[in-house]
DNA sequence: GGTTGGAATGAAACCGGTTGCACAACCGGT
DNA sequence: ACCGGTTGTGCAACCGGTTTCATTCCAACC
């Protein structure tokens, strides 16, 4: 396995040279770069991560927390995510923990000694749990906002108080919410923006919490049923697919008969036309946040230059016609 | 941040002795080893992993290459993985790729200079190509057999046969099997199980190729239709849930007037009482691929002891009662 | 009582890069 | 011809551990 030795060998140049010639080429005449570089490339050489971690500070490694891996949510922006990091030579390490019971901190923290930063989607983790860990080490939060830390969400409770507005618009004076976990911030957040357009013009019924998944979208149903909602806003694609089989399993129609919003993913795999729909992008997400997190890594440490705890907010489309 | 050279100073022996204490504590005089411990602990000492990295020889890190995170087949593999990564102080990151492509194979290349080593789940590529990639480096497969390479696969094939037989035992005399990628190996498997099995006793409809989406699901109820078969064998979750979908849509009672297998969790999920489940243990799948894998690494290299290509099947157990 | 062998420990080399500092060569300006 | 200032390069220290080898000490053995 050829090291930096032997490739300083081969060029005729000292190891320090081609360390440079390799990693910050301007300071080298490049004349010495082409030849340093045509040996690397002969004698098939590898930089070696974990020596150039432990001499550089840096270990080349970003972690994203996420809560579970089931849910179809996260999928798309761990996707992001990596292409991201990947694009400037980082490894992405996933650890799945909720950052909301000691032994989830513990873990961050070990992990923290690891890597060079975070992306954390951590919608249940309390704001004072959340916030001493992230600001130990460069992180942005996703999906989530918290003030004084950088984050990179999607605007989901707007799109949420959109659909509640359209709803009430299209005539109907009964909807229902089925929600997310009770302490996730997101959740709180669409409930808000849906009681804000609900109140005074319409009947609200509130559900949850549930958790994201098939089977609770077929147990909400019940409870659907028996409040009278013509129309259904749900927060997540596998508790809509619960629904509308459930639903359908009790024989209404969906959307004939009742109607479900549900992702884009739901309604055009399911071919349901005339059913809203809203798009998160995933991959926007995860992209936009570790390329936010990369900026901090990189930036000198007390460069003074912006503090960028800004939160950046995706918009999240509402489609009512139908796809064709 | 403490050092080890802290630590050794603080409890008063030497850097090494202060190493073999912590890493080897058996070389050590129990009281020594006490005292060392003692200073590591108020001095809340971490190792860096990075420099026992390249001290050891040993990245202390480990990937799971896995197709897509988008079916759920595969992420309990990777929760039980990394549960099990985690308990021998080991990292795991996840590579999305299909092992199939040039660039798939390069990303391969590169990452393995820095994990100790790879869990492979690639169904799709060529046994060419997947051979000297996991050769090179401690790998084990992941439901997936190749001749000299040591793999854990779920024994689908096996619990699909049996499917097969059950329903024709129970009366059907056409049946309809969804399959899943062309090249996929598990699908080759199942597809020879389900033809054995129906062989001159019934009349089989091989159905796809599709991907494992719920879309497809819906996509391929027609085709289900027109091939006037009364049972269904599925390949994965998400199209069993299209398929439901789909027949439901078009009249059809599942399982009343159409029978169709799914995964425990849809059945589960659905309270589909009636329709025969199988059930593979991912997670078990994963803890089990994981602790090969750590074995190879840890195993001295040469030590002649076992080559441990051996293919390890975990059962798939069908069940044909309802779930209570 | 002198020799032998094992246990406990320390000094220093080593893993493979990065980087601060010193130095030489070369630049245009006066 | 002399000087301050780049530019290009090399030496050696350094990152924080692990490991080889030598050394010391002491109990056991002939």
């Amino acid at each position: 396995m050829a090291t930096l030795d032997h490739v300083a060998q081969h060029a005729g140049v000292s190891k320090a040279t081609a360390s440079r010639a390799l990693s910050r080429p301007s300071l080298v005449s490049p004349a010495t770069v082409a030849r340093v570089l045509d040996s690397a490339r002969v004698l098939g050489f590898v930089p070696n991560r974990t020596a150039r971690a432990l001499a550089g500070g840096r270990t080349g490694l970003v972690a994203i927390v996420v809560p579970t891996l089931e849910n179809s949510f996260f999928t798309p922006i761990i996707r992001g995510a990596q292409e991201q990091a990947a694009a400037s030579g980082l490894h992405l390490t996933i650890a799945v923990h909720g950052l909301d019971s000691p032994a989830d901190i513990a873990a961050f923290d070990t992990l923290s000694r690891q890597v060079d930063g975070f992306l954390i989607a951590a919608p249940r983790g309390a704001d004072e749990v959340v916030y001493p860990a992230a600001a130990g080490i460069p992180s942005v939060l996703i999906d989530r906002e918290i003030a004084g830390l950088p984050s990179v969400s999607a605007d989901t409770a707007t799109a949420f108080g959109e659909l509640a507005r359209g709803f009430i618009d299209r005539g109907h004076t009964s909807i229902a919410f089925v929600g997310g976990p009770d302490r996730s911030w997101q959740n709180t957040q669409r409930i808000a923006a849906v009681q804000a357009a609900a109140a005074g013009r319409c009947t609200l019924t509130v559900l949850g919490p549930y958790p994201a998944t098939v089977a609770s979208g077929v147990t909400a149903t019940a409870a659907i049923v028996e409040s009278g909602a013509t129309a259904v806003i749900s927060y997540a694609a596998a508790i809509s697919l619960g629904l509308i089989f459930g639903l359908n399993a009790r024989g209404l129609a969906v959307p004939g008969d009742i109607i479900v919003s549900a992702d884009d993913s739901v309604v055009a795999a399911l071919n349901l036309r005339g059913a809203p729909s809203i798009e998160v992008d995933g991959e926007e997400l995860g992209r936009q946040a570790m390329h936010r997190l990369i900026e901090r890594i990189d930036a000198p440490p007390h460069s003074g230059v912006l503090p960028d705890a800004a939160a950046t907010k995706l918009p999240v489309p509402v489609r009512w016609s139908p796809i064709d």
